[in-house]
DNA sequence: AAAAATTAGCAAATCGTTTAATTAATGCTA
DNA sequence: TAGCATTAATTAAACGATTTGCTAATTTTT
């Protein structure tokens, strides 16, 4: 094992001193009036030797650690795994390491992580928030600590989020749903108080309300086993005959097309938030309203690393629009119906 | 914003040393004979206030970051976002935070991650090794850092590693195929010489060479377009008249699907490794490979907890069994055979 | 030519911990 | 009662960087 050289060795090989070292790798050569012929020196013996800097240090004395916390409901969701590779890529690109956990519904694990990722003097926080945590993220504010909400946000706290446009988009797919010919068109949704299903609700209801027929709205508990989600998603669809539904999100739809399945009973017309590898391939694909990923995490970390460089003091609370992919789900004849 | 609370606030706020502090909270209070009286006094004062260390001077003075780094292919990889999540479940209960990475096929930001995760001073890695980062991880050794290699390991680096029974696995659904009356039983797999792959091909082959059949190999160039993946997988499966295929991963699979969805091409029977939620969904469902993944990854942070914290010197070379889940698409009687 | 300003670089403090070495007080033995 | 252990705590040196002031040498100004 090789010693790791440190910026004492080079400035002891060098005979001068740490200071002048680390203002010419700190890119202080000219602020500093350090001479050029010195700072061509340092530079090739730094290269020659392959110095890297010791980021434990460094930090400590900066108070910067170049990592940010992000904390999803559940990494393995492949809408959140799709943002954690985009994430990753872009703090990469603007020099920042990610450091995750999934919370998985669990309010005590999440405000124990938040607390230690504080304790790493992460840079910021990127979260999902669920419900309950609305002290813990004023807490990260209070102590002056940057955080992008996302995916959903929490009114009575003020921060920075970046959110899809949600009812918008629940309102241009139930719209959609309804002028094909469908008059039972019904929601599935969860028992949640959180921004993004409350405007998804809304979004189904004004196109409802526009339309002038009765609403038909399921909810299920947050993270119930899935028996129970598909049991109570194959009576709600059954007993009210529903000619179509919207699923409020893709897991709910997911497990809604596994109990139709099991049951072989034909899917009503239907279409789901959030896009997934499952909704192109079904037979027939399934319509979603999905979200910009790219966009919606590009504006996240821009907002992240500008607040945290001291730039832009005021909140930034931004909407990116959804788009409404149709597939066979809403629109196809089905194989009864052609009888 | 409050002002964090340090050792030394504790200290003189008592009365007493730091040392006398930080022993107290490190659990050496009896090792080092502090009194059990002044033991209290310091515990109770430190809950009062709830004084939290700052991890970096922890880590800059232990050479411990309890962090340990996650290179994967891609974390958008259904299959490696799984992995991910009970990875990070695991890590959080033996104490460690994870930090990660997706390298997409890139083997310059990979090797550059990986010397960013050690400029980082990382416990620990854990990497899904793709080519070329032989000497990379060699490196990482040579630094006496912790390894386990995953998913697949490098044959010419001693590593820890912790992989799937890939021959076995490949072997027996390539068996079941066979078994079911197939004659023209195909391999899609990748133009890659990383373990897993060579595994599955030994595997297939084994089968095949078992029931003296021709075998019919297709391998596919790594990280090429989707669309070039799904035309040569059309036609490979088309021109020879496949009566099964099996392919090596699920996103050959996912493409193969694709492709003869969109030409409407009745599929052969097939299976799959790995697990996807699209397979279960699928019509028909998906035969697949699956892996372990929930003992995978706690063979992994076992054993590179017992690395890093010294014990067990000899390297760990695990391999776990796969399960074959037979479903539809490998013995379902095709539409068109019926007639 | 003395005073002022600029240049080029350095010593030492600092970030917040851990830990090796030391000390002062007390009890025990001979 | 002098000498030795034991106990309970302290002092000060790390860990490896950044950064605030300072100094000495040189140049410019008056």
């Amino acid at each position: 094992m090789k010693k790791r050289v440190l910026i004492s060795d080079i400035a002891k090989a060098l005979g001068i001193s740490v200071t002048t070292v680390s203002f010419i790798l700190n890119d202080k050569a000219k602020e500093k009036r350090i001479s050029d012929a010195m700072t061509k020196r340092v530079l090739d013996y730094v290269k020659k030797v392959g110095y890297k800097p010791n980021q434990l240090a460094k930090s400590l004395r900066t108070g910067q650690t170049k990592i940010l916390g992000l904390l999803v409901e559940d990494i393995a969701n492949p809408f959140f795994s799709n943002v954690a590779k985009y994430i990753e890529r872009q703090a990469y690109d603007a020099g920042y390491h990610i450091i995750y956990c999934s919370m998985n519904n669990d309010g005590q694990k999440a405000k124990e992580l938040i607390q230690m990722f504080m304790d790493r003097q992460v840079d910021g926080f990127i979260i999902t928030p669920s419900e309950g945590l609305e002290d813990t993220i004023a807490n990260i504010r209070q102590n002056n600590i940057p955080v992008v909400l996302f995916d959903r946000y929490i009114p009575t706290v003020d921060t920075h989020y970046v959110v899809s446009d949600n009812k918008k988009g629940a309102y241009e797919a139930t719209k959609h749903l309804l002028e094909n010919e469908n008059k039972r068109v019904g929601l599935i949704s969860l028992y949640s108080n959180q921004t993004q299903m409350r405007d998804r609700l809304e979004g189904y209801m004004q196109a409802m309300d526009e339309f002038q027929l009765q609403s038909y709205i399921k909810k299920l508990q947050l993270g119930a086993p899935e028996q129970d989600a598909k049991d109570q998603i194959l009576e709600f669809i059954v007993d009210n005959k529903m000619d179509a539904v919207l699923f409020s999100t893709n897991y709910l739809a997911v497990s809604g097309l596994k109990a139709l399945k099991e049951h072989r009973i034909p899917l009503p017309r239907m279409a789901a938030f959030d896009e997934h590898t499952l909704f192109k391939l079904h037979d027939p694909s399934i319509t979603v309203v999905s979200q910009n990923i790219e966009q919606l995490t590009k504006e996240l970390i821009q907002t992240l690393v500008a607040d945290i460089a001291g730039r832009s003091k005021e909140l930034r609370k931004i909407t990116i629009p959804c788009e409404l992919i149709i597939r066979e789900s809403s629109i196809v004849t089905l194989p009864e119906q052609i009888s």
